[in-house]
DNA sequence: GTCTATATCACGATAGAC
DNA sequence: GTCTATCGTGATATAGAC
């Protein structure tokens, strides 16, 4: 695995908490917010209901928690790779390196980060005060990627093009293919986390970005139905 | 709008059923099957609770007429693109035209078809009678897109490369841009459902395949840091 | 077809013993 | 820090009048 080594070695004197954490997180990844009752992430954890209310006060405090964990994680690698200075096409494949292998590691991840993002939670704010460190981070993760893009267009190392919408793709094309899970698993033909399959997954992303932006003009598309 | 008429048009003689599907499709859209209660697809649909379960025996049921009428919309607009005989670029040209309007005229297919792609229903199998109409449907969907790439590589006019992998960057690129909503505008800074936003993304996306399907052989990217 | 009532159950959250 | 017991609420679903 990749450099990070903080993860899930020797879990026999984990605490309570990150017990906790670790089965929520697959918990919700799985079936969202409120398809996860408080009653069986306790039992998941090997604790009784009221013994999980005394390590999160309230559920969305707990979701919250998780949610940062996860955006944590991916944040602090991206971030690692982002202050390295490289050329800009470089530097864009390492993020695609780093954000793929996070989420082929941590395989609730990159579920529980689409759901995230598309599903408008209305604790994401300034109502629940955990909400500004998932916003954060969010932030973070988001900006990085798109100073990234810029500075790449703005050297010419990348065709000028929409970053919003590079975003958006490639957020889509990364993100949904590891939350795809048996869909993803039953169009492959085979597992989507062996190192072979992850592997693929990368070649296949840096082959579409690298002609996706690459820097020559964009060719003018067909006619439009609408 | 697009060529279709069976729209929206004259809703006042429209019958519960559809009323219910219609207001149900929106409420799964936003929350997701769990996160929705039949008490309030009733009220928004202007009915009693036990007036809905007249139509409707079950939540499940309900939730899976809903996805098979999402579903259903599209594969016929997809399946009629699929049927012309277009040269295999220019057909996917308009397999995207039409899959993105689809998801712009109604704004809550994508998040529903997004939720039902990686949510992994226990519901979508051999259990419910009312899934294998739905099951159909996705089949038909990615079959029908799938047969059009291969085509497409044997003949030459696009890269030899990985059929589904290929597949879920298309779903990834498309699916999740009309299902980001607030986040989607926020990075966009301004509305995603306008006539010149949808233009943008369908030039934006064919401009990607274009040069990600381009018929030269595939550069061999850079390292792995894995 | 739509309604009022009700049955049954699980939910999030709390109280308080140990 | 973990437990048992409980509160209040809202969930799916049903019964039966109109």
């Amino acid at each position: 695995m990749a450099g990070t080594a903080d993860d899930a070695t020797d879990r026999r004197d984990t605490s309570s908490r990150d017990k906790i954490l670790e089965v929520a997180e697959a918990l919700f990844a799985r079936r969202g917010f409120a398809g996860v009752g408080m009653r069986e992430v306790a039992e998941a954890a090997g604790l009784g209901k009221s013994s999980l209310f005394h390590h999160f006060r309230s559920k969305v405090q707990l979701y919250l928690a998780v949610l940062e964990r996860v955006l944590g994680r991916l944040d602090d690698r991206q971030t690692a790779v982002l202050s390295q200075s490289l050329a800009p096409a470089e530097k864009l494949d390492r993020w695609m390196d780093v954000t793929i292998d996070t989420f082929a590691e941590q395989p609730a991840s990159a579920r529980l980060l689409l759901r995230a993002l598309f599903e408008e939670d209305e604790f994401d704010g300034t109502d629940w005060p955990e909400g500004q460190a998932v916003d954060r981070r969010l932030a973070s993760v988001l900006e990085g990627v798109a100073r990234l893009l810029n500075e790449g267009m703005k050297k010419g190392a990348f065709r000028a093009a929409s970053t919003p919408h590079v975003l958006q793709t490639l957020i889509g094309a990364a993100l949904y293919h590891f939350a795809s899970g048996e869909l993803g698993e039953a169009l492959l033909g085979g597992p989507m986390l062996s190192a072979d399959a992850v592997r693929a997954r990368k070649a296949e992303m840096k082959a579409f970005m690298h002609h996706g932006l690459a820097p020559r003009p964009a060719q003018s598309a067909g006619g439009d139905e609408s």
